[in-house]
DNA sequence: TAAACATTGTTAAAAATATAACAGTGTTGT
DNA sequence: ACAACACTGTTATATTTTTAACAATGTTTA
């Protein structure tokens, strides 16, 4: 099945709200509500979740576990996911921490540095080795994923080596664009970007 | 001027690479240049800089000092942004000293959170405050966007009160959507969604 | 100097995405 | 039982965004 891109982004959003709302002990949940808590609109909800293949049920919505259920089905397919987080500084705890406790089939399977303070120390979880093992780690432990925390003075020639390994996707929160084959994934981010945005609207709009 | 947001992006983005490579000692920069760089494609390089009014030199591309300018015109506008930061834990430290050293116009100008420890400490050059002082410290120092990286269970409590005091923007790195009037700006940035979608797109394409 | 070239700038077409409109349908209330 | 209702599901339309096509033009080269 294909999927827009948006789409897909949207689903995560929804998973999320949904295992939020089945905590609370809801068990139903209509279109208007979840686009409410997400900022989406209602169509907006029922259009992805009729590309999904789900239904509800009328005038109660739709059912919160199955339709949580049938999200994983799409977003996670069979496969379980390892990744490894490259750089553990600020971000790189911060990234590890975060998901940690988030029921996702993503798991970070090891992190890397460079700091000898940080080598085989176990950290949010996950171990931290030296960036000299990455190969070494990433046969062993099965990694189609890696994020990019580290300083990007370094990034481009570790990113050369996750290539070389045969990485499959790279999630980049380094401030510069990294030179990648075509066929390997890469999702960029950059933090100074979405504050520029949020700033260049707030002062254009009165 | 009303420039397509995914526009503003970009935008960012070319000033960021551009800057890169005037510290290089680089003048001229052809589209297809900044095109590679940042994976986008050289048409659409060239279609936003139409669109700010810029316009190069013909087979000498852009002379980068002055496109910098000219984006700055457009994402900066007149005004200094002040932001503060909420939480500074990981991923708040992560977010300011990331910023410092960046030449952007916004600056971070106070942090807050609630563990005594960091109190009244300065921690990546910013000072850290109790989460009680936020009315004081926003009308002290003019701020009109604020970056979210708190825990989620405290984070709605403390939108309402930047709200009350009058926030124009929110960066929210919370997992949780908040409840914000629509006249505020909001950009929400999840990473576990941002994990999942490289998830999916690494376990689907063949 | 003139032809070939490489690049920008711009308009037009295509693709992706979001919105609207409304039909279908179980549920509730009378 | 039947009418009114409040939802979902889906097709059609509109908007936004990207891509393509190509005209315009200064530069280089022969």
């Amino acid at each position: 099945m294909i999927l827009p891109q948006k789409s897909i982004e949207r689903l995560s959003r929804y998973r999320r709200i949904l295992l939020n709302n089945l905590e609370k002990g809801k068990e139903h949940i209509y279109s208007h509500e979840l686009a409410s808590q997400l900022h989406f609109t209602p169509v907006q909800v029922r259009r992805d979740i009729m590309l999904i293949g789900y239904t509800g049920t009328q005038r109660k919505g739709y059912v919160i576990k199955e339709l949580i259920d049938r999200i994983g089905e799409i977003l996670d397919g069979e496969s379980h996911t390892n990744a490894i987080i490259i750089g553990m500084g600020n971000l790189g705890k911060a990234i590890t921490s975060y998901f940690n406790g988030k029921r996702t089939n993503i798991e970070i399977a090891a992190a890397f540095d460079t700091d000898e303070q940080k080598i085989n120390r176990v950290i949010s979880n996950v171990r931290c080795y030296h960036i000299s093992k990455i190969k070494e780690k990433m046969d062993e432990l099965d990694i189609s994923v890696a994020i990019m925390t580290l300083a990007p003075e370094a990034a481009q020639e570790v990113a050369d080596q996750l290539v070389l390994n045969g990485i499959k996707g790279i999630l980049n929160f380094t401030s510069i664009p990294l030179n990648i084959p075509e066929h390997i994934y890469v999702e960029d981010y950059d933090m100074v970007t979405s504050m520029e945005k949020v700033a260049y609207f707030v002062n254009h709009n009165e």
